[in-house]
RNA sequence: GGGCGCGUAGCUCAGCGGGAGAGCACUCGCUUCACACGCGAGGGGUCGCUGGUUCGAUCCCAGCCGCGCCCA
């Protein structure tokens, strides 16, 4: 054995041993409570980043727990489409080829994704191997797969039935570049140096005008009202008027609304419904027409001049400003900083644009998902969480569903010639309101989350009665990164509870963000990502694991490499005192404890071991880390192994100290899969995997001793600080003898120096005694626990005479 | 605009009503027969600011100043 860990190709071995033993496999027939978790599919064409690696290290903490404690353990892994990432991939790949998606057609498209997925995607699954998560690789799935499928459809044709898949014109977010509709969620908002263009509109009547504000002057064509507040006394007289929409003539009505704010701009509103989302909301109110003047290409349509059509919203803008200089129209401009709506995919700016889509109605199994969160069936953590995910829910509006795109789930909706809707699992034979064979199927296809809603039972097989659908439904745990809570978890809530008729999972892991070392985002296009395979290479997966769990605290973190590098001191530091074991040699594995400290040791190990289940059990990996951290430096190695060290010849001593680091190795193993696992196969009689071995059982066999070495301690520690010797006798004497080797250290400091310091400490006692107040008020364990504190350094410093 | 959170040692972070902690970095001493990715000792903090509650506040409350996130 070499006096370093190096963890390279250690790491590796034990990752293919693993799974080629079939160690991570699930079995459904196998007994045991089940433990499972769902991993957060992530897309198919995307690489490992220092958030999957975080995630991946808290699930595989878990779940390596809960298969060593016997648990039917069960991590799922897979992958989901990622409709519109993996299609604009391909795109992209097409057009350097010279080839674009439309020449191609859509069937020859979907074949060379296949193609592309094939031999390109799903490289994190092997990235999640090289971390050492034992995932269930065997059970891998992806969203495409012919009965997820098959799953999405059921899904899709059980809310028609239910009424609450509708098609309707309704506002929607349109990326002009993605060239699809995508949802509320997917969009980003961003802060945009815009011009406020203040505008008159002129009364039909000759009477005066009417001034609005707008920072998107082009959509001055689909007017069609202007809006002010019915409180608004500045304008009381105009309701019920009409107005001249610039350049296009319109005449439109002057209506009241309570949902305009009066304090901005000029408190008069334009109204499009074609192009705003609250417009929309006014104009169906009011009855109003929906105009939209530009088009799903980004550029200007309709019914407009025929010299703006085909232009780009900002030249007809421009076009449209000009007209009102030149009309006398324009009041002024102004600059204006406001927050605008972004495709967090391409970046581009989203237009809202009224459009023909289907349309999920969410209420009634949100419902159903509030309940779940309010009588606590599920509970995310921290526990803050539960309120933004209750907040969501209860404000949660119709899910526009439809993708323009051709990569992923067509809706399974014909029509006929006529119009008449069929919604069925299989392609139909014949209309079902007018019985025509001639149907043509939607084009579009479904928005990504709503398959992996679908995820924690489609993959165990949904919609058939499977043996692992009713093994291991429900699951227990689900991780994952804040903003991720409305795209999938409370949507796996909302689609497991209709379903399934049960929560697909009980606790909600709303993990750390890892933000980069200057506090911004970790952003592949800012530039500012940590490539988690990187760490692993310098450092090892068993030390990436480990920082990334300390650093998983609840807060969001900076990256440093600290903690990591203090993982790989930890591993370091076990695989050198096995190593001091292994080379003494011994056959025996048992713990017969002869002396105060093996029983000591193996208190304390039992203790940790209950603090560590305590930690796993609240999610609070951090400190988890830290208490194996210095139960492994503090006390096993610098206070057990150094008093046994002159007795390493003995037997009795050597089979205790094995099953003292037998323990240690198996408290470790969830964080530090690889060197426990090393290190364990090196153990005299290894027949079996740490992997798969039990986890300790509560031993209190030696409690009475977890505080025997206090005394000792505090010597070491006075010794060191001033050489003062304190008297001990039998085991702590010998104990003393042995760690702390007092022949051999220079002193540091001095008598004077540690009188200094216990005068200091009963100054300080005596002032918080003579302080009646305290006394009288303050809890009498307190005022006692101060008391005894008094009399302790007062004997102390009697003791150094 | 609505909501949430954070400002603690040079750095990254714990602690959250009774003597300020960890890891790293720094200084000093150790070629101690497991480990220098080690062992031991040490320096370093008006716990963002201002008030309040309390016998006692880094911790609770209010305001302010910075920083960030989520949602619209």
């Amino acid at each position: 054995m070499d006096s370093l860990y190096r963890p390279q190709g250690v790491e590796e071995r034990w990752q293919r041993t693993w799974e080629e033993e079939r160690l991570y496999h699930a079995d459904p027939e196998a007994p045991g409570e089940t433990f499972v978790i769902a991993v957060p599919p992530p897309n198919v064409t995307g690489a490992l980043h220092m958030g999957h690696a975080l995630n991946g290290s808290i699930q595989d903490a878990l779940v390596r727990w809960h298969r060593m404690r016997g648990f039917n353990t069960l991590w799922q892994p897979g992958f989901d489409h990622a409709g519109i990432a993996t299609q604009a991939v391909v795109e992209k790949e097409l057009r350097r080829n010279g080839i674009s998606r439309l020449e191609l057609g859509r069937e020859k498209f979907v074949e060379r994704v296949w193609e592309w997925l094939h031999e390109y995607g799903g490289v994190i699954m092997r990235q999640f191997r090289r971390l050492g998560c034992s995932l269930d690789y065997e059970r891998e799935r992806f969203t495409m797969d012919d009965g997820y499928v098959r799953a999405v459809m059921r899904f899709f044709v059980h809310l028609y039935e239910r009424g609450w898949m509708y098609r309707d014109n309704r506002i929607i977010n349109w990326c002009s570049d993605c060239r699809t509709s995508i949802s509320d969620l997917e969009v980003e908002y961003l802060d945009v140096d815009d011009a406020l263009t203040y505008a008159r509109y002129p009364l039909v009547d000759g009477s005066g005008s009417i001034t609005i504000a707008t920072v998107r002057p082009a959509t001055i064509l689909a007017d069609v009202a202007v809006a002010v507040h019915p409180d608004d006394e500045r304008y009381r007289d105009f309701v019920g008027k009409q107005v001249v929409v610039p350049v296009v003539g319109r005449h439109v009505p002057v209506i009241a609304d309570e949902r305009v704010e009066m304090e901005f701009g000029t408190g008069a509103l334009k109204i499009t419904p074609g192009h705003d989302p609250t417009d929309f909301e006014i104009g169906r109110d009011h009855g109003l027409a929906e105009l939209t003047v530009i088009g799903f290409d980004g550029r200007m349509t309709g019914d407009i001049p025929e010299l703006l059509l085909g232009l780009t919203e900002e030249e007809a803008s421009d076009y449209v400003v000009e007209w009102l200089k030149k009309e006398g129209l324009l009041e002024k401009r102004e600059s204006y900083r406001h927050s605008v709506g972004h495709c967090e995919r391409s970046g581009t700016r989203i237009q809202p644009l009224v459009s023909l889509q289907w349309w999920c109605e969410m209420g009634p199994m949100a419902a159903a998902a509030i309940e779940a969160i309010e009588s606590g069936r599920t509970t995310f953590h921290p526990p803050v969480q539960n309120k933004v995910a209750l907040e969501w829910l209860r404000s949660i509006r119709p899910w526009n569903v439809s993708r323009q795109l051709w990569w992923g789930h067509q809706l399974p909706i014909w029509y006929c010639a006529d119009g008449h809707v069929t919604c069925a699992e299989d392609e139909p034979a014949a209309c079902a309101e007018c019985g025509s064979g001639e149907l043509t199927r939607d084009t579009d296809v479904l928005d990504t989350w709503f398959s992996s809603a679908l995820w924690p039972f489609a993959t165990l097989g949904w919609p058939d009665d499977t043996p692992e659908l009713r093994r291991w439904y429900p699951g227990h745990v689900n991780s994952t990164a804040r903003e991720i809570i409305f795209l999938w978890e409370a949507r796996m809530l909302m689609s497991g509870l209709e379903l399934m008729g049960d929560i697909p999972f009980e606790d909600v892991i709303i993990h750390t963000t890892i933000l980069a070392p200057d506090g911004r985002r970790m952003s592949k296009s800012l530039g500012t990502g940590i490539d988690p395979l990187e760490i692993i290479e310098q450092h090892g997966a068993d030390a990436t694991r480990y920082g990334l769990l300390k650093m998983s605290s609840g807060q969001d973190v900076r990256w440093s490499n600290g903690p990591v590098e203090e993982g790989r001191r930890l591993a370091n530091k076990l695989w050198n005192a096995s190593r001091l074991l292994l080379m003494a040699g011994g056959e025996e594995v048992e713990a017969r404890p002869r002396e105060l400290e093996e029983r000591w040791i193996l208190a304390r190990i039992d203790a940790t071991r209950a603090e560590v289940e305590a930690d796993l059990a609240a999610f609070d990996f951090s400190h988890a880390v830290d208490r194996l951290y210095h139960v492994t430096f503090d006390d096993f190695c610098d206070w057990y192994l150094e008093s046994i060290k002159p007795r390493l010849e003995d037997a009795d001593t050597r089979a205790t100290a094995f099953a003292a680091l037998e323990r240690l190795l198996k408290l470790l193993h969830p964080v530090l899969p690889h060197v426990t696992e090393e290190i364990w196969s090196n153990l005299p009689g290894r027949e079996s995997r740490l992997i798969v071995a039990p986890w300790p059982e509560p031993d209190a066999r030696f409690a009475a001793d977890a505080g025997a070495l206090a005394r000792v301690q505090e010597a070491a520690e006075r010794f060191r600080r001033s050489a003062v010797l304190t008297p001990l006798e039998g085991d702590e004497k010998r104990i003393f003898d042995a760690v702390v080797r007092p022949e051999r250290v220079k002193a540091n400091g001095n008598v004077d120096a540690e009188r200094d310091r216990l005068r200091g400490e009963i100054e300080r006692a005596e002032k918080m005694l003579a302080n009646e107040r305290f006394v009288a008020k303050a809890p009498p364990e307190v005022v006692d626990a101060e008391r005894e504190k008094l009399e302790r350094f007062r004997r102390e410093l009697d003791a150094l005479g």
